[in-house]
RNA sequence: GGGCCGCUAGCUCAAUUGGCAGAGCAGGGGACUCUUAAUCCCAAGGUUGUAGGUUCGAUUCCUACGCGGCCCA
């Protein structure tokens, strides 16, 4: 053992097996092996040698050289030969080393190696008698040693809170979770693709802003030193991205982190990707069908093949339609508190007292709409009071352009004909400082600047919001955010 | 915020009524040239989440706390 006798004792268990494995990169460098070599060049996916050689015949061999890398994952000794498994991104391959071929020197490191190891392999294609495609191994060499043992070979990473704290340990030991994140960036690389095509131009806006708006939440703050002055971080980019197109752009999008500083849920992550796109002489019926169109898109690219319909068009309800049908009560008809909270009394649903009107519609919408919203659906025509930056309806009076997409009973969406009248603007926010004033933590905070910008000339337009994280999740069969954000929020350790 | 459940070796899991904390895998030593959760033999590996309490004796019962999961709000 390498240590001496000052080593505390009571060292634990990992703390040996550390020991071990750095022992033996130690008597490689003594050896002359550097165990952390700077490259491996022109390596072959895995997958890319299986394809190759997927025709061969059990016992057949050949002689096509493949160089791979990747993480010795397991290993079957043999005497004279052994068996190991390598993982790459792509897959995983046997590889079979022989001493008599390799030379008893080469034979005897290879068998030192330890479970984890990244490895670069120099082969050729062979199919065992048993069938399994396999590299017969000319040589191997060490590309870093790894100093922590693997999670179990083949139970894996079963602790779920290890799995979301130590995410590498979970991509090591599991290929569906290396399979959904991979699926996570397609549906990212489809999206932008749709986009682009349809000459969108991708933008960054300020994640750090000086005003915070655009939804209903409640922000971080932040210090900015030289500045001496509190940031919010964003929880939109909205009001940005329209003042984009005032300035022309005409087909926005930004692709990011929005943070709300709110409870943490299974569809909850303080952080979270969101897609934002504003498109000029547009409006919201326009970009429903663009919405229907960009998920079937995404739900092809990644082969989707659960419950959920994609591929029909959505079903389409107004709001008003949507809790009339299920609950009896007429959300437009009873437009103040007391007579919606009388109305709801009367079908015996349960009226929590403090809420406002708006509040009342929310509870309305979560507890027994929602949730029976399990196939993609549209709502249409929200009131007002919900929606400061939807412009009002083109027929129908106190409600605007909005709607909201829910699927697998969860709100993947939200939408309007963009309000870009600036005296109509300047009126919402007004509206929402009386219900800040109320005590509404998430009410809009006036944005000056966001109402000089559409003084100048905002076109029609129509913008939407899409929750990617939760279309993911829907994309996957995930139950939990968590699943889908590689390093989600959690609480200190310790 | 409330309720319930979980926390034991690096990983996956056991432990009867409260009575010396056990396996498999991984790691160490050995055997084995077509195995694939390889197999076989040997040895080793623990502050049972943390802090208290009850008890002759606590992984086990009680209290608090921490972290996580599920359900509810």
């Amino acid at each position: 053992m390498a240590e001496g006798q000052d080593e505390p004792v009571g060292e634990s268990r990992e703390e040996e097996l550390v020991a071990a494995r750095r022992a033996k990169a130690d008597a490689l460098r003594a050896a002359g092996v550097e165990p952390f070599p700077h490259s491996f060049e022109d390596v072959e996916a895995i997958a890319s040698v299986l394809d190759t050689h997927e025709a061969l015949e059990n016992g057949e061999e050949t002689e096509s050289k493949h160089r791979v890398g990747g993480r010795l994952a397991a290993r079957r000794g043999q005497g004279g030969a052994a068996f190991m498994d390598l993982v790459d991104r792509t897959g995983r391959i046997q590889l079979l080393v022989q001493s008599d071929h390799v030379g008893d020197e080469a034979f005897a490191a290879i068998t030192d190696l330890d479970l984890g190891d990244l490895i670069g392999v120099d082969g050729t294609a062979i199919r065992t008698r048993r069938g399994e495609l396999s590299l017969k191994v000319d040589a191997i060499t060490l590309l870093a040693k790894s100093l922590r043992p693997p999670p179990d070979k083949h139970h894996g990473l079963k602790d779920v809170e290890t799995r979301y704290r130590r995410r590498e340990l979970d991509l090591i030991a599991s290929e569906e979770s290396r399979a959904l994140f991979i699926t996570r960036s397609k549906v990212i690389s489809t999206i932008r693709r749709y986009l682009d095509d349809l000459g969108f131009i991708e933008v960054e806006t300020p994640v750090l802003q000086p005003l915070y708006g655009g939804a209903a939440a409640r922000p971080f703050t932040t210090h900015h030193n030289t500045l001496d002055k509190e940031f919010f971080l964003r929880i939109a980019p909205e009001l940005y991205l329209k003042r984009l197109i005032v300035g022309g752009l005409e087909r926005v999008y930004e692709l990011g982190k929005d943070f709300r500083n709110e409870g943490i849920s299974q569809k909850h992550n303080p952080e979270f990707t969101m897609l934002e796109w504003y498109e000029a002489y547009s409006d919201y019926m326009v970009i429903a069908g663009r919405l229907e169109e960009i998920v079937r898109e995404c739900a092809r690219a990644v082969a989707y093949e659960g419950e959920i319909d994609f591929e029909s068009p959505w079903r389409r309800e107004t709001l008003q339609e949507s809790i009339h049908s299920r609950c009896g009560v007429d959300i437009v008809a009873n437009r103040d508190r007391d007579s919606l909270a009388a109305a709801m009394k009367e079908k015996g649903l349960e009226v929590p007292e403090t809420d406002t009107w708006a509040q009342l519609v929310d509870e309305l919408l979560t507890k027994h709409v929602e949730p029976h919203l399990q196939q993609p659906t549209i709502l249409f025509d929200y009131p007002k009071e919900l929606s400061p930056f939807a412009k009002d309806h083109r027929s129908q009076d106190g409600l605007v352009e909005r709607f909201e997409a829910y699927a697998g009973g969860m709100e993947i969406s939200n939408a309007f004909t963009e309000l870009n009248d600036p005296d109509e603007q300047r009126r919402r926010f007004e509206m929402q400082k009386a219900d800040a004033d109320a005590g509404d933590e998430e009410a809009q905070p006036y944005d000056e600047s966001f109402i000089r910008a559409l003084e100048q000339g905002m076109p029609p337009t129509g913008g939407i919001g899409i929750g990617i994280d939760r279309l993911v999740m829907l994309l996957t069969g995930s139950k939990t955010i968590r699943e889908v954000v590689l390093f989600p929020a959690m609480r200190d350790e310790q």
